[in-house]
RNA sequence: GGGCAAUUAGCUCAGGUGGAUAGAGCGUCAGCCUCCGGAGCUGAAGGCCGCAGGUUCGAAUCCUGCAUUGCCCA
């Protein structure tokens, strides 16, 4: 049962009586303190005027009309006129009932309807390793998929893989070249070519395979090294992310749209409508007409595409697809670009709303309190699977997740490594782990529970601890809703940290397995269960293990 | 020179659409095992929420200006 919204209705009753209707400022939300009650209203304080009474009296005034209403405990009037509201523990003790009957559904909404969307992320240029930053962007985008379809949308996660540009060209002649070195030509590497040492191993393999056959056609050695590399580093990357635990359903090629045409087709769909125009030899988009600084490129006078031109070709297939709402998560970096990317969207027809770019910014990497550097050309990096192998899976999704994207992030790998047991994802785990403990210990001592008879003795989860286990297991389809909403899933993993805390607490304060007190103990054990199930879900939808042991 | 973000406890960070006495972890200090996992629990200290104005019953939250930091663009 939706509490809010069935005590929302109630006061919306008593409005309709006085011809108001719920104010736009209106709020039913649970307090800050829990000393005020399970939830609190300021209806009264935003409609005092409209019934020309002092808030704190017009509050009395709802207060009676609610007098005799289901569920509710305690009504109070409290400060200035704010409206407090507790619940009964029966209330509260039901909860369990719904988490069993529902099992791993429970907190799975509908809130998005079925709506169909996309959550692109990722996206590296396949020159070079992963890095951190590449894996906060992943954690990110892979858990907010996992919670999105949870509530209820239709989710596609898809990697785009910029394969027909200037960089892929520049990782081919790098490699190219070290090819040579290594075989004892004289070469010049290119001026800003990718320098780091996995080049030389590419060119090793290059080596292994084909010996020096490739020197004899500079072409065709070239365009072998190129499409080798690229393969082999997608390769890598690919299984990076599957050692991450992040899945991308779809990897869609830039080069098969250039090759389909599709850029073509775009720019002249653009053309046609009237929102593209010529000028220096160069073809541009009137992004100005939908916010942007100025028009943009999207033909050089050289003749060649920009990035922007395919990018809007790309997001133009994705909208063709049938996506109501596409997610696109970026490096903070390139920010200066969404203007003009929501721009375009809206020269293809599509509202700005249905592009959400979620901004992940830069980790600065630390090592013993020093930044590292981290450029890919010039080959100095720790990469992404140096990182999760020294700290673990868990450990580093985790605390990505448990910051919003857009805030700066220290990582500092001796830290995380050296305090890694008191790191918040081993609080979460621990509980987890704790609980299943005892089970084992429960069969030990042959104590057997079953759901058969909880409902007859929910009563006896009486205890302030009880309570505030039971009504934080109530929080977590809000939190579900909150994550989906916002497109941040941090909100749950601090949800899950809140639970944790309650279950250790209640572990200390009670003592859970009791031979004399063999109806007592089975609803507790049934009260872990409830919480055993949430942690195990919560921590699935943010890609991190639930331990049975630690 | 324009633009985007950030600024909250000693440190790392939360504070969904404005609400009551601003929270958590780490660190510090003081306590808790005859007992189901002490990787835990309880308590204490620690804050002009960057600064100054404005909007209103009410601002960490919204608006304006300024400062500092990071990034993008010419």
């Amino acid at each position: 049962m939706d509490l809010k919204k069935y005590l929302k209705e109630q006061l919306e009753t008593i409005l309709q009586k006085y011809n108001i209707s719920w104010p736009a400022k209106g709020v039913l939300n649970p307090p800050t303190d829990p000393k005020f009650g399970d939830l609190s209203t300021n209806l009264a304080l935003v409609t005092a005027k409209e019934v020309n009474l002092p808030p704190r009296k017009w509050a009395e005034e709802i207060q009676k009309e609610l007098s005799q209403i289901e569920f509710i405990q305690n009504i109070e009037v409290a400060g200035p006129g704010f409206i407090n509201f507790t619940f009964t523990p029966q209330v509260w003790q039901k909860i369990l009932l719904n988490i069993f009957q529902e099992k791993e559904n429970f907190g799975r909404l509908s809130l998005g309807k079925g709506k169909k969307v996309q959550i692109e992320y990722v996206s590296a240029n396949p020159t070079g390793p992963l890095h951190i930053g590449h894996g906060r962007g992943a954690a990110l985008g892979d858990s907010l998929a996992r919670i999105m379809r949870f509530a209820g949308f239709e989710v596609t996660t898809e990697y785009y893989i910029n394969d027909a540009g200037r960089q892929i060209n520049l990782l081919g002649r790098s490699v190219w070249s070290r090819y040579k070195e290594l075989l004892g030509e004289k070469v010049n590497f290119p001026e800003d070519g990718y320098k780091g040492t996995y080049i030389y191993d590419i060119a090793r393999e290059i080596i292994e395979l084909k010996g020096k056959n490739l020197l004899n056609n500079e072409e065709e050695g070239l365009r072998y090294c190129t499409e080798y590399a690229k393969d082999k580093i997608l390769e890598d990357i690919k299984d990076d992310l599957k050692n991450f635990r992040v899945e991308h359903q779809i990897w869609f090629s830039e080069k098969s749209l250039v090759q389909r045409g599709e850029v073509e087709k775009t720019l002249t769909y653009l053309q046609e409508k009237g929102f593209s125009y010529e000028k220096d030899g160069a073809l541009w988009l009137k992004t100005s007409l939908w916010g942007d600084d100025k028009d943009r490129v999207l033909k050089k006078s050289s003749g060649d595409l920009t990035y922007f031109a395919s990018d809007i070709a790309y997001h133009a297939d994705k909208f063709a697809r049938g996506f109501d709402l596409v997610v696109d998560i970026w490096g903070a970096d390139h920010h200066g670009y969404i203007p003009r990317m929501k721009a375009a969207i809206q020269a293809l027809g599509k509202s700005p709303e249905q592009l959400q770019v979620i901004l992940v910014q830069l980790v600065n990497l630390l090592r013993e309190g020093k930044p590292v550097a981290m450029s890919t050309r010039a080959g100095e990096f720790v990469t992404l699977r140096e990182v999760y192998s020294e700290v673990g899976v868990d450990a580093a999704r985790f605390i990505f997740l448990t910051r919003k994207s857009d805030s700066h992030l220290d990582f500092d790998l001796e830290l995380v490594k050296k305090k890694s047991l008191e790191n918040p994802v081993y609080y979460v785990q621990y509980a987890h782990a704790r609980i299943c403990s005892l089970l084992e210990k429960a069969k030990e001592k042959n104590i057997s529970y079953s759901l058969e008879e909880l409902e007859n003795h929910l009563h006896l989860l009486d205890t302030k601890e009880d309570l505030d286990l039971l009504k934080c297991l109530a929080k977590f389809p809000e939190t579900i809703s909150i994550c989906a909403e916002n497109l941040s899933p941090h909100h749950l993993s601090f949800y899950l940290q809140e639970l944790a805390s309650l279950l250790h607490r209640y572990y200390n304060e009670h003592t859970i397995l009791d031979n004399n007190n063999l109806e007592l103990t089975r609803t507790r054990i049934n009260l872990f269960l409830g919480v055993k199930q949430i942690l195990h879900t919560g921590l699935s939808l943010l890609g991190v293990e639930a331990p049975n042991r630690m």
